[in-house]
DNA sequence: CAGAGTTTTGCACGCGCGAGCAAAAACTTC
DNA sequence: GAAGTTTTTGCTCGCGCGTGCAAAACTCTG
C-alpha cells in the first residue's frame, strides 16, 4: 500500500498510513464540523501535506449524494450582462462552497438536454440564466429527469417546478412609467426583447398598462426578439427609419441595456438624431457600458448581489418567500 | 431490487432487470463503440426510457477515471471578449462530450487553490483563460497538484508544463505595425495591458521593436495594467489630458479591444478630440462591440474557432505542435 | 455438421469516500 | 479509583459504474 507512484494522488488510506490514524480520521479532518481532536487533525494535516492530498470531490459526491455543484444553464451570449451575472455567481458560489458547471444551451431546442446533462452530473441545482427558455419545455424536461432543484435567475418563472429570484419586475417598470412620466415625456415606444415567454411579458405589460392608465393613450411598442445589441439597432432602423417627424417617438423605453445600447447608436447613425435631446432612452440591467459617457444610460440596477444571496439560501435549504421581490433602483444619467 | 421509489432515478441494474440483461449490457449499449447486438440495444432503450434512466456521470467517472470535465479558469470578466471565448468553448466542447467547470479566480492570490479545485473534481484537463496568471503561481500550483493536462488559451505560455493555444502575436502584431507605418502615422503610443506576465510583453515588444526598426525612432509606450475598458479611459485620460497638440500621439496601438474601446471614449470625451482624424485607434479581438457605428473599430481578429478545434486535439491526446502558430486577420474598420 | 473465426454477453473486482453506529479513549465527579 | 459522561476513533457496507477477461452465442466454410 505504501508504494505509491510518484505523481499518483494520495488517497485518502494513504494519508491514514503515515499518519498513524484510521482513513476515517482523515476525512474528519477534512471536514468542517467534524469531531476530531487537535492532535490527530495535526498529524493528518502534516501527512496529507507531504502527499500532496486533497479530498476526492468525485467519490465523495458519489458516497454521500451531495455533488456541491450548481450547473448556471446559459443561453444567450450576446448580452453583456451575463458577463456580469457569471461574474457574481461563479465567485459567490464559489465562497460558499459549490462549483460551477457553464452550460451552453445556444444550440439546444430547448432546455431538456442540457438538464439532463446537469442530472447526470448530480448537480445539487440547475440555475437558467436565460432569455428564451419557454414553460413549455421546462415542463417536458422538469418531467424527463430529476433536479433537485430548478431556479430561474433574473427572470419570473411561473412554472410552479421552479424557484424564480428575480427582482420585482412589476414595481421596476412601474417606477420607470413614472419616471418618464414625471420628465414629460408624450410619446414612448416600448421595445421589448423576445416574447416566448410569458415572464418576459411582465416588463412590457405593465409599461403599456400604467402609461395608458396615466395618460389615457396607448403606448406604442416593438419586439426585437432578441437582447443582442446590433439586433436591436437594426431592429429600431427599420422601426424609425423614414418616419415623419411628429410620428417619431421622444422616448425609447427599452427592455434591458442590450437592447437600449443597440437602439442608441441605430439613432445618433442610422436616424442622426441626438440622444437625449431628440429621443431619450432607457434601458435596465446597468451593464457596465451603461456608464460609458457614449451612452451615459439611464437605466435601472437589479440588486444582484442580493440575489444572489438569495439563491444560495435557497441552496442551502432554507426557505424563502421573498423571491420575486427584489428591489433595485433607477440610476438616472444623462440618456434620458 | 424492483421496488425503486417513484422520481428517484433510475441505475443500470434496474434497466438490466427490466430489460433481461445483465448490468454491463446495458452500460454497453449506452457506450458509442461498444459491441451490443442490436436487438438488445433496442430492449435496453426502451426499458431505460421507461424508467427514465441515464448513466451517472459521477460514477462513471470515478470508475473510469476520466471525467469529460473541464475546468475553465477566468480571472478577468471584465472584457467582453471573454464572453465570446466562453460561449464558443462551451458550445464546441460540449458537442465533442465535454461539460465545462467555470472557476472564476479573480478573488485568488494565484491559480493555485483554483486549480487544486479542478483537480479535486479530476478534470480532465484545466484552461487557463485568464489574464494575470503569473507564471510562477502556475509553477507552484502545478507541483501542488497533479492534473492531466494545463493549457493556457488565447495567451502565450512559457511554462513548460502548459500547453499554450494561441495566435502567433509576434506576426500578429507585425502586420499591425505594418499597417500602422503603411497608413503613414507618425507618432503611436502602444497601450499595453497587465504587464506581469513574460507573455503579454510579445505584443508590445514586437510592435516597439519593429517600429523603431523601421523608423529609427522608438515608440512610446504606457502600461494600462488591466483588461477594463474604464480603467482604460482613465488611464487615457490621465495619459494624454493636458498635452501640447505635437505631443499628443496620432495612433493608439492597443493590446486589445476593451483598451481600445476605453480609449476611444477618453479621446473623445475628455480630449474632445475625433477618431480617426486626430487620433486613430487599432485594438485587437475584434469583440463584438468593435464593429458597433461607436468605434468602428479597426482590430485584429484571432481564429478562435480554430483555436478552439485545436484545444479539442490536445484535449483527445493528439500531437499537435502548430498551437501557437495560428494567424488571424486584421480587421479594418473607420478607427485607423 | 464439425471446426474455426467472430461477435456478444456476463462477471469479479475496484474506483475513493461517507453515513451511522459501536468500541475505545478521555475526561468528570464524588 | 469506580462509575458515569462525553469525546474520539474505527469499521461495515454501499454509492453506480468501468476494465479486462472468459464463457457463451452466433456465423461461416468446406
Amino acid at each position: 500500500m505504501s508504494t505509491k507512484q510518484i505523481g499518483a494522488s494520495a488517497t485518502a488510506d494513504d494519508v491514514a498510513e503515515l499518519a498513524g490514524v484510521s482513513r476515517w480520521t482523515v476525512t474528519r479532518a477534512f471536514k468542517k464540523d467534524a469531531s476530531v481532536s487537535e492532535k490527530s487533525r495535526l498529524k493528518v494535516m502534516k501527512a496529507a501535506e507531504q502527499l500532496g492530498y486533497a479530498p476526492d470531490l468525485l467519490a465523495s459526491s458519489l458516497a454521500s449524494d451531495r455533488s456541491n455543484l450548481v450547473a448556471l444553464l446559459v443561453d444567450d451570449f450576446s448580452n453583456p450582462h451575463k458577463l456580469v451575472m457569471l461574474e457574481k455567481l461563479t465567485r459567490l458560489l464559489r465562497k460558499e462552497g459549490w462549483d460551477t458547471l457553464l452550460v451552453n444551451t445556444l444550440s439546444e431546442d430547448d432546455a431538456s438536454v442540457a438538464l439532463m446533462t446537469a442530472s447526470q452530473r448530480r448537480v445539487d441545482a440547475a440555475v437558467l440564466i436565460g432569455s428564451r427558455f419557454d414553460d413549455k419545455g421546462l415542463a417536458t424536461a422538469l418531467g424527463a429527469r430529476r433536479l433537485r432543484k430548478l431556479l430561474v435567475f433574473a427572470r419570473y418563472s411561473a412554472n410552479p417546478n421552479t424557484i424564480s429570484i428575480c427582482c420585482d419586475d412589476h414595481a421596476a417598470m412601474s417606477e420607470i412609467c413614472q419616471y418618464v412620466l414625471d420628465k414629460g415625456y408624450k410619446h414612448p415606444i416600448f421595445l421589448a426583447g423576445p416574447q416566448t415567454v410569458s415572464a418576459h411579458v411582465i416588463r412590457k405589460e405593465t409599461f403599456l398598462k400604467n402609461w395608458e392608465g396615466a395618460t389615457g393613450r396607448p403606448a406604442e411598442f416593438s419586439d426585437v426578439g432578441s437582447y443582442d445589441p446590433n439586433a436591436a439597432y437594426l431592429h429600431t432602423k427599420d422601426l424609425l427609419l423614414g418616419r415623419e417627424e411628429r410620428d417619431l417617438p421622444d422616448v425609447l423605453v427599452c427592455e434591458n441595456d442590450a437592447i437600449a445600447i443597440g437602439a442608441i447608436d441605430a439613432i445618433r447613425f442610422e436616424l442622426g438624431l441626438r440622444v437625449p435631446q431628440d429621443i431619450a432612452v432607457i434601458g435596465f440591467d446597468d451593464v457596465p457600458q451603461a456608464q460609458s459617457p457614449n451612452y451615459q444610460l439611464t437605466t435601472y440596477r437589479q440588486p444582484l448581489d442580493i440575489m444572489v444571496a438569495g439563491l444560495i439560501d435557497v441552496l442551502k435549504g432554507e426557505d424563502r418567500q421573498d423571491l420575486a421581490q427584489f428591489h433595485g433602483e433607477i440610476v438616472v444619467r444623462n440618456s434620458a
